[in-house]
DNA sequence: GTACATGCAAAGGGTTTGCAAACGG
DNA sequence: CCGTTTGCAAACCCTTTGCATGTAC
């Protein structure tokens, strides 16, 4: 098992009862929700719980590697569970965000650090995109 | 003749004195100044000008498709001079940023979007890196 | 029990806006 | 001239923080 939940529970964190809200909020966020998102949704499990918690309860998963943050243009904050490796396509028009994975890329920014003399610690690759009219190809 | 002076005067916008002493900081600047360091830039040529007037003026040209908006991980908004297409490495100890171009990526992304069934409007590649401590290859 | 987490409201940083006065075309 | 732009300060949004209270371990 490698829930949210787990993880949590191996670094030691001490599980109240409105972090574990969180932490089903985010784990059945299919979707990259904002703090906003995160609360609303929290608040219907709990409705006593503040926006201040919640605030502070991403920001502890954030710095213990669990969450990753998204800053796109044009929207607030979004956060996912931290996975494997991949890029972000956003529809701009719903603010939907699909994912993939490419390889290539990634080894291609690696060694274009690497010529101008830099050792890649981070990087953002995001695609801002529309519905084609067409057909997928 | 292609200076941002000339463009503002094409577009027809009214050339007030603190417009041309901010059009005259961004010319000159070589980096990627926030709207701070543009105030301060702009200050020493004219000590009376209001950080309002700089952001208002800096969203106009903005707007005017002049000037062009990075929001780096970890720093304020910064800006530069629309010229071609590149992408960006930013040094995180300095914040200094460096500039690429790499087409093979550029068509790669147009591509990656295709295939998921959408036209690519904008997008965002960034490297994030340090200096390496062995020669550049 | 004790150190840490919570809720509230107030403060914070960066950016925007309402207003009267100044100014460009 | 008249509508636009300016400087100032207040408002703004999202996020963080101080504090007294509550709680997990």
């Amino acid at each position: 098992m490698d829930t949210l939940l787990n993880k949590c529970c191996k670094l030691g964190l001490k599980m109240t009862d409105q972090r574990k809200t969180i932490v089903k909020v985010l784990s059945d966020s299919k979707d990259h929700p904002d703090v906003e998102s995160v609360h609303k949704r929290a608040s219907k499990i709990d409705k006593k719980i503040g926006i201040a918690t919640v605030y502070r309860t991403i920001k502890l998963f954030e710095d213990n590697k669990l969450l990753e943050k998204h800053e796109f243009k044009g929207f607030s904050s979004r956060y996912e569970t931290v996975r494997e490796n991949h890029h972000h396509l956003i529809d701009i028009r719903t603010g939907r965000v699909r994912e993939f994975r490419n390889t290539l890329i990634d080894a291609m920014q690696k060694q274009m650090a690497k010529e101008m003399g830099y050792d890649l610690v981070d990087y953002r690759l995001e695609l801002y995109a529309v519905p084609s009219k067409r057909k997928k190809k």
